[in-house]
DNA sequence: ATCCCTTTGTGAACCGATGCACAAAGTCGG
DNA sequence: CCGACTTTGTGCATCGGTTCACAAAGGGAT
């Protein structure tokens, strides 16, 4: 094990935002057999300003070569160790309907170390179903399940009354990061990280933007 | 003359983004027969500090009373006015799989003046079938869908492939919002608005937290 | 009408994030 | 080995957003 390095220590949380980014585009990269990639050409890549970007990988040491630019091969690999991503990460699917079974069928997932390892769902009629090569559980085993498989990440696709239930359970076994697809706000101690995933949100945003593009007649077009 | 509010002017993004979240306390306190809520109330229900809450809210205009708080029915009738929601939005998905089809069951959109008015695929498997009461139509007629059902907000759910194209040709029609769930970054004009959802990239920040928790000052992977 | 109590609306300090601009560091051709 | 060139890493000014804290405003009781 290499000593704690001073770095690791306190990453701002919109460089961790944007990391993933980042890796996305030294993924294609990569692919295409692009072995230096310049600061520039990166943040071009995922559609951010260079100096940014530079800021932004500085927090994890110093890998790029002046006057060069970022080993590609390098680069992912420790904005992967940085992100956790050179572990696998035991997902659980909450709530099977809609929404929960396109996650289920997504292949993005995997991709990036991230393997779906139960689905659970209180339906009887979906109880018992084989789902992408899963069989769907019942919410009474919830927590059995949970620590049977080693699940880490839990997302919640249930209806907006169930989450906060759920979501209680799930944190009584041990969890500690959730994934809320459900349009509710979730109360949950400080030591326990959510994020939220909300549509309509990002619905009602956009129109906000189109109301007023459309509103004033001269209005000083300002977006991003 | 000029209906144009000076207090429209300038409403801060972050400000924009809480709005749907208020709304959507909001509803839930109209729904139980709460006439009027205080500042702090209304932050707990929408997961906010209190004194953020109010300077929002100052932003559009004084609708409160001191002493007393919001009426809940007039609030949600000024925010909802401000976010355009007063007004029917026309909602295209383009690529019906795994993700699209969860979209265009959703009942969530209608209930917030988003109506889905088109479905568009390029999978001849796929187009003419019925989702959610609708006909998928083919990605050739994706203009001429756009304008006649009058459209103006477009949500990609296309591979990854597929949506720069996409993109290109629905703002080539006009459209200015759009809301993205491929992991790619789109390039468009400053006068549109792109909003993106990638459950990737969320399931790598939750990584990267538990990742810091479990190899922290104390080895606390300890569950119950 | 007056006083007390509640709650808003906001000035001001604070904090994190952004982006410019450049010195330092390294490459590469000659 | 040197000098021109490229690109990183970061100091610093700036900006937008958050939070505190309180004066001002209103309601209700007496
Ligand atoms: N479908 C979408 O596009 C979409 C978009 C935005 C938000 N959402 C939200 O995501 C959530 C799921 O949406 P959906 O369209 O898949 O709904 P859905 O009704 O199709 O599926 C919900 C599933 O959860 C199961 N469930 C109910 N109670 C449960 C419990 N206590 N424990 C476990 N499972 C339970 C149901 O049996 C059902 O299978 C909802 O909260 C919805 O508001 C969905
Ligand atoms: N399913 C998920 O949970 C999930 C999660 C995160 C991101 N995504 C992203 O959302 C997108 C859709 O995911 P999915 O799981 O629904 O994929 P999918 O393959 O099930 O569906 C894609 C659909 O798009 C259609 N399509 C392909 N090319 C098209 C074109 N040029 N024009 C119109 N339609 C076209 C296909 O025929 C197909 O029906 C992908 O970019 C995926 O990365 C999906």
């Amino acid at each position: 094990m290499s000593p704690s390095q001073p770095r690791d220590r306190g990453i701002p949380e919109a460089t961790v935002a944007r990391l993933p980014l980042y890796l996305r585009a030294l993924h294609g990269m990569a692919e295409r057999g692009v072995a230096t990639v310049s600061s520039e050409d990166l943040a071009v890549a995922a559609g951010v300003n260079s100096a940014k970007l530079r800021k932004d990988l500085s927090h994890l040491g110093s890998y790029g070569t002046r006057g060069v630019g970022y080993d590609v091969e390098y680069l992912v690999y420790q904005i992967s160790r940085e992100l956790g991503l050179t572990q696998d990460w035991a997902v659980a699917i909450v709530g099977v309907g809609n929404l929960g079974r396109a996650l289920a069928n997504y292949g993005g997932f995997v991709s990036r170390g991230f393997r779906v390892a139960a689905l659970v769902d209180a339906d009887p009629e979906v109880v018992g179903d084989t789902i992408a090569g899963l069989n769907v559980e019942h919410i009474d085993e919830l927590e059995a399940v949970i620590k049977r498989r080693g699940v880490s990440i839990v997302v919640l696709a249930t209806p907006a009354e169930a989450a906060q239930e759920v979501c209680d359970r799930v944190i009584a076994v041990g969890v500690t990061s959730i994934l809320n697809f459900a349009p509710v706000v979730l109360s949950v101690p400080d030591s326990v990280d959510v994020r939220k995933v909300d549509l309509s949100i990002e619905l009602q945003i956009l129109a906000f933007h189109e109301q007023r593009k459309a509103g004033g007649p001269l209005m000083a077009v300002d977006s991003q």
